[in-house]
DNA sequence: GTAAGTAGTTACCTTTAGGTTAGTAAACTG
DNA sequence: CAGTTTACTAACCTAAAGGTAACTACTTAC
C-alpha cells in the first residue's frame, strides 16, 4: 500500500460505472434522443439515422437494465412501445453538456482548426 | 431532411471525438494519472496497478496522437521517458469531474443503494 | 390478398479491444 | 560478468463490439 494510493482504487471504479453507461457507439445517441421526449423505436431509429434495428434493439435493453431508460408496452392496436428516460437518465445532463463542449473545444483547437 | 433534424449530425460527431478520447479502460486513468504531475513510464505503470507494458505503451502513444499528453525523452544515462500533460489535456478537468460526480450518484443509487 | 407499418429477432461474419508471455537493448551496479 | 533497472516490442490468442441480411408476427389500408 503505497501513501498516495494507486490513482485511488475508488476514484476507478466510478469512472468505470460511468463508463458503462455513456460507452459504445449507440448509447449517448439514444440518451440524447430520448431526453428530446418521449420516443417510439421507429422514432428513435430515424433520429439516429444509421443505427440498425439489431443494435438499437440490443442497446435500449441494456440502458434499460441500468435504469436509465423505461419500456412501455400500450396494448393499442398497432402494438406500440414508448422509451422514455429515468430521473437517473435525466441527471447525465450536465455530464452530456460537458461531453459536448469539450468535443466543441477539441474540435476547433486540433480538428477544424 | 427533417426539420428538427435528426439529432443533428454535428452533435453526433462532437460526440464521437470526446468519446474517442475517453473510451477505453486505461485512457482516463493514465490522464488522472498524469493530471497529478509528469510521470515516466513506470510510475504511470505503479499509479494504475494492473495495466500491462503493451496496453500502456499502445495508450500512451494514441493519447500522444490525440494531443493529450506529450512523451519527452531524455538522454540520461539509463534512458528516461517522461509523459506529461497538454494543455488540451489539461482542459478536460472539468469533464473529467462530472465523469466521476455522476458516478458517484450513480453508485450511490443504483449499485450500493 | 398484397403492401406497408408496428417492433423487433436470428444467424452469421468482421473488426477492434484487450490480455498473456516472453523477449529486447542499453547502461549501471556489485 | 551476472543481475537490475528503464522502457518498451513481438507474437499470439480470446472476447466483446458492431455490422449485414433476412426473417417474424401482428394489424390496418387498399
Amino acid at each position: 500500500m503505497s501513501q498516495k494510493e494507486d490513482i485511488c482504487q475508488h476514484k476507478l471504479l466510478v469512472l468505470r460505472d460511468t463508463l458503462e453507461v455513456i460507452q459504445g457507439k449507440w448509447r449517448l445517441p439514444i440518451i440524447i434522443s430520448l431526453l428530446h421526449g418521449n420516443k417510439r423505436f421507429g422514432e428513435i431509429q430515424r433520429d439516429i439515422s444509421d443505427v440498425s434495428p439489431k443494435m438499437l434493439s440490443q442497446e435500449l435493453k441494456a440502458l434499460e437494465n441500468l435504469k436509465i431508460i423505461t419500456r412501455t408496452l400500450f396494448d393499442s392496436m398497432p402494438v406500440t412501445v414508448e422509451y422514455s428516460i429515468t430521473p437517473l437518465g435525466n441527471s447525465m445532463k450536465k455530464l452530456l453538456d460537458e461531453i459536448l463542449e469539450w468535443g466543441v473545444q477539441y474540435r476547433k483547437e486540433v480538428i477544424g482548426k
